[in-house]
DNA sequence: ATATACAGCTAAACCGATTCAGGTGAATAT
DNA sequence: ATATTCACCTGAATCGGTTTAGCTGTATAT
């Protein structure tokens, strides 16, 4: 079935089932309603390619993220997911893998099947090669970021890590807690550099010293929490009352760490997450954590793409700023 | 930069410069250097959409999963885009939010963007309609399923949830455990069904009885497990010594309510959970589960699909059945 | 009565690729 | 010298839509 087909059948032109279709003026009301009733008895669908090549648009936006199974992007996905079918948009699934080399490819998979605009939450640090996505731009392809790069012009949607951070470890300070560890990110993530940021001000404000051995770089993982608890929990030296970690995944490794070593969480350490996955609830000793609002960043960015798309050419880089809330459980 | 340009800059025509593209024969040697030359001196990309309306196949197949957010699922795309990048396939998105109307939308959606092939995780349960699918398979549009449903004809990827079931229960009871509960999944799942059947026969085969008290229905979630748990737990009556549980949700809600009533893990009580999410190992009592290869069944449904896609008409509808294995830790 | 406006419709160009039935000329066969 | 073969290349049709300029014929204005 092509427009054709409908055209013949309703002894009309194309351009008229077009109109019909595309809900152009123009056509007679009678006209009109001869033409839908043949479409939607032949249950016609008009090729969605045959239009893309035409309108120059293809309806769909590329979605690339750093990892498929990490439950915090899959949250993100589901905004932009959820952002993008209210808009009639679809969504093409790419992956960076966390390599640069990867990120690069699904872009360009994306690029090729001429998707109308690009969500990316880039990869971060200081080998990352800016020019690829600076052609983009700069070919005026809408893209918009999660997360922050340095040097580019796009639309980006963030929070504000360094001050939800703040308010994190300023919590802790307010319980009576002094010593507070930072358990650290991978040293190339800009979240991780904001909310160290944010921990430095906080004990900055109090007139705390931060001491180097409470600093660790712990990564994004379980593993890397567990490890650094142990080291620091079960080695000798000084021991911190509490610590901010820098995601959950690092949080959870370390309570696990700190129960194994029979030290009681929050009595004898107070620990605070980032991101507030699932797992906080379900976790034996529910975490204290900032919610990061991925779904809605996800939704954020969606519409600011489309918007983009849809505006076309004066547009200006918008820059949308999301707040993270402390949730107070009783790992603190 | 299209097609006609290139073959103007080279002082061909356009068929001699697709033909290159393509890689196809019948062009000279010097004739083929000089254009593939300029193609790539201009960085010339050709049009998908253009080329999908010509060949009738746009390279990208949707996958329609029940949840974006939930890890399980996750996983499942993690093996299908893994496989489809692989094969040079592009993956739409969908998700059919556990509700019928919202699952044949975002098969539509996918159908009307022309992908050339689908990958459902199917909704399940006594009301299903089968006609939509069904007519899609009749119209031989490549679909692959996983999971089952009844009466269609099409592409399967599985595990026997039964035999793993009772590998599970035997594990039981062959330690010792002789009034083992079974903590339910949704009534309309057919995997519930396929489960309950595997802890039917365990049981059958050491001679022991199922007490009605004993299989409850707890649903798919954290939440239900734990309802469950503090209900036969801490109610009045008899109490069982293990409990195989439909998910580990399920399992870490109940062992969340055991925990809370005192009651041991594994001393007391063991537990069985199914799906090896991520969440098993860090959870302070790791959970014995089965390894639901949840990433393995993408990948499989997605070259099972590919190839369906490749074959085009004589194909024969294909089964793939994956082992899932029994992973011990501590909770038995 | 003539000019003007307008609603309703259509023919044909266009989007950017693929494909196939020939055409051309050089090399080989008879 | 003519016929045959073959490698290489091209023109034009095709995929299935959208869009624009222009053509009708009727209604209104002068």
């Amino acid at each position: 079935m092509t427009i054709d087909d409908i055209a013949r059948l309703a002894s009309v032109s194309k351009a008229t089932v077009s109109a019909v279709l595309n809900d152009k003026p123009g056509v007679a009301r009678l006209t009109r309603d001869r033409v839908a009733a043949i479409i939607d008895r032949f249950n016609y669908q008009p090729s969605h390619v045959a239009r893309s090549l035409s309108v120059r648009s293809t309806k769909s936006i590329g979605l690339v993220i750093k990892e498929i199974d990490n439950p915090y992007y899959t949250r993100i996905m589901r905004g932009v997911f959820d952002a993008c079918s209210r808009r009639g948009y679809t969504v093409f699934l790419g992956s960076s893998e966390l390599t640069f080399v990867q990120e690069e490819k699904s872009i360009q998979a994306m690029v090729n099947q001429q998707v109308d605009g690009l969500i990316l939450t880039p990869l971060q640090g200081g080998n990352r090669d800016i020019t690829y996505l600076a052609t983009l731009i700069a070919r005026k392809f809408p893209l918009v970021l999660i997360g922050e790069v340095k040097n580019l012009q796009t639309g980006v949607v963030t929070i504000l890590n360094a001050d939800a951070a703040y308010e994190a470890v300023s919590y802790l300070i307010q319980q009576g807690r002094r010593d507070i560890a930072y358990f650290a990110g991978p040293a190339t993530s800009m979240h991780n550099d904001e909310r160290y940021e944010g921990y430095r001000r906080a004990l900055a404000e109090h007139e705390l010293a931060i001491s180097p051995r409470y600093v660790r770089e712990a990564g994004s993982y379980f593993e890397g929490g567990r490890k650094e608890g142990l080291e620091l929990f079960g080695g000798p030296g000084e021991k911190p009352t509490a610590v901010f970690c820098y995601n959950d995944l690092v949080a959870i490794g370390l309570i696990n760490a700190l129960q194994e070593l029979k030290i009681r969480v929050p009595e004898d350490v107070a620990v605070i997450g980032f991101d507030n996955i699932d797992f906080c609830r379900y976790a034996n000793v529910p975490l204290t954590t900032i919610e990061n609002p991925a779904a809605a960043m996800g939704e954020a960015a969606a519409d600011l793409l489309i918007g983009q798309i849809e505006q076309g050419d004066r547009f200006v880089p918008e820059r949308i700023t999301l707040n993270a809330r402390l949730i107070k459980r009783s790992s603190t």
